[in-house]
DNA sequence: AATATATTTCGATAGTTATCGAATCGTTAT
DNA sequence: ATAACGATTCGATAACTATCGAAATATATT
């Protein structure tokens, strides 16, 4: 990975509210059994758990799924959202690697 | 690491050229040996590799200190700096730990 | 059909930031 | 002492961004 796009992720998860945001996608997709459909992270959910409006959570999102940290899904009239595991990963060893 | 914190770190390693700049930072300070005094990071040699003007660099070191990310101290008229490992590692550990 | 709910889009605003050139400060070398 | 060099500070600017309220869109429910 180049730094470019390490930089543009990071940017992706500089602002306080977007992390949680992250947080909780991915603490969702934690829970997940495989045969437990029921626990998909929806957005309506993380709304009422972050202190923000609807258009911003809407607004982070997008910046998430630009930096490829997420993908999203819509499943009537909700979105689920899914983090991209191998990506996160990546950045994770990017770091550790850095020093030594 | 609370998430305020973390996202404060991400936002010091979000500009490509400060991310650069740190990952310089990094790379010198692993190929010195114990022994090794000569291979400290100097920011002059920095400022040459980057296309940056001094005060942008100053600008950007005082960012990575604030965030905790790096250390430096004065010998003369040079700046040394220092990445912090161990932050870097928690916040590496910290984005592995967050899927599964 | 009408209403409610989930999400997005739009327009605006206040705040932040990366970068620059010029000037300044400290230290070293001549 | 004076010049050179490394780094910082200052002031300015252009660009970006987080957030909001209002309106719009899409789907679901009644």
């Amino acid at each position: 990975m180049d730094t470019k796009k390490a930089a543009k992720i990071f940017k992706a998860l500089s602002n306080p509210n977007r992390l949680e945001l992250y947080f909780k996608i991915a603490e969702m997709h934690e829970s997940s059994f495989p045969t437990d459909t029921d626990s998909e992270c929806f957005v309506t959910d993380i709304i009422r758990s972050l202190n923000i409006g609807a258009p911003t959570i809407s607004h982070h999102i997008k910046e998430l799924v630009n930096a490829d940290l997420i993908s999203t899904e819509k499943k009537g009239k909700f979105l689920i959202c899914k983090v991209n595991e191998e990506l996160i990963e990546e950045v994770s060893k990017l770091l550790s690697l850095q020093q030594q």
